[in-house]
DNA sequence: GCATAATGTTAAAATATATTAATATCATCA
DNA sequence: TGATGATATTAATATATTTTAACATTATGC
């Protein structure tokens, strides 16, 4: 497996470009459709040159591209399926979020908004494939896996 | 939506913890199964003390979890599924890497390792869920999407 | 038991990367 | 051209990573 090491630093870098709680933000939104910098800029409630940083980091790493219309620059994702990739990540994090009913609520808000097939509310561009398996009913095996 | 800050923050901080080439071999180890800190240094050829660290790291954000038996400890993927969760972004970056033959084998190689249901060589676990969806049928509508 | 080797963990210091905020530059359109 | 919006650059600060060395624990041989 000689480019083994090529993949794995390769998905180390979408990872990192990722792993940021802005550029989440970011991801979310665009999930939602085409935004301009002065939009998210709004969203986030941080300067837009801030949000036009992390969108060329989103761009470095071709997750993100833009479209220019005048002197607007639209911004959409490349794959909109990776926001629900992303989002399906919920399951690994959610037992240390499971503390208050508030959080309980805001992490099914979160996941209807960026997983359910009707996630986009408006004018939806077309029904998504669903990636995340809701419940563990995979959960009777305790993972002792087997040796080398 | 109150806690969606705390939930992105969270995400983005497991995200991190993983965005690292070592610690993905390390996870694709221990999806194989068990495995001691010797067996990793040896299998990623760096520090004894750079792997106790990295898997203090991933330990520190649940990903893994440990049992000691003597002077060994042996580390094993809290839930092995966030290694098919993280191979199943292999398609958002393998556009980058379609470039030779020898990548794209590696590329397949790496995605039959991780994510066909026969994954673990010997004595697999159990049959695993599979979270990727090969091929890419929902490629038809440009992603312009909605407005807000 | 005692010395020694094997296995891991931890801490501290050095290095490398990432983030931020301020500023500068560039492009577009009225 | 002037106003606006976007991007690039920079410098400072903050985080992460790596290395080295010290430390703890368990096994083994005498």
């Amino acid at each position: 497996m000689p480019f083994r090491e090529l993949i794995t630093a390769e998905l180390a870098k979408l990872l990192g470009a990722l792993s940021h709680h802005d550029r989440l933000l970011i991801l979310e939104e665009l999930y939602q459709g085409e935004r301009e910098v002065k939009a998210l800029q709004k969203k986030l409630g941080i300067s837009h040159s801030r949000v036009s940083q992390h969108l060329s980091l989103l761009r470095t790493h071709k997750v993100v591209t833009e479209r220019r219309q005048g002197r607007h620059v639209f911004y959409r994702l490349i794959d909109p399926e990776i926001s629900q990739w992303v989002m399906s990540a919920l399951r690994f994090i959610e037992f240390r979020l499971q503390h208050t009913d508030e959080i309980l609520s805001a992490v099914e808000d979160a996941r209807n908004l960026w997983l359910s097939p009707q996630a986009p509310k408006k004018n939806e561009p077309a029904p998504r494939k669903l990636i995340y398996i809701p419940g563990r009913q995979g959960e009777s095996e305790p993972p002792t896996q087997n040796e080398a």
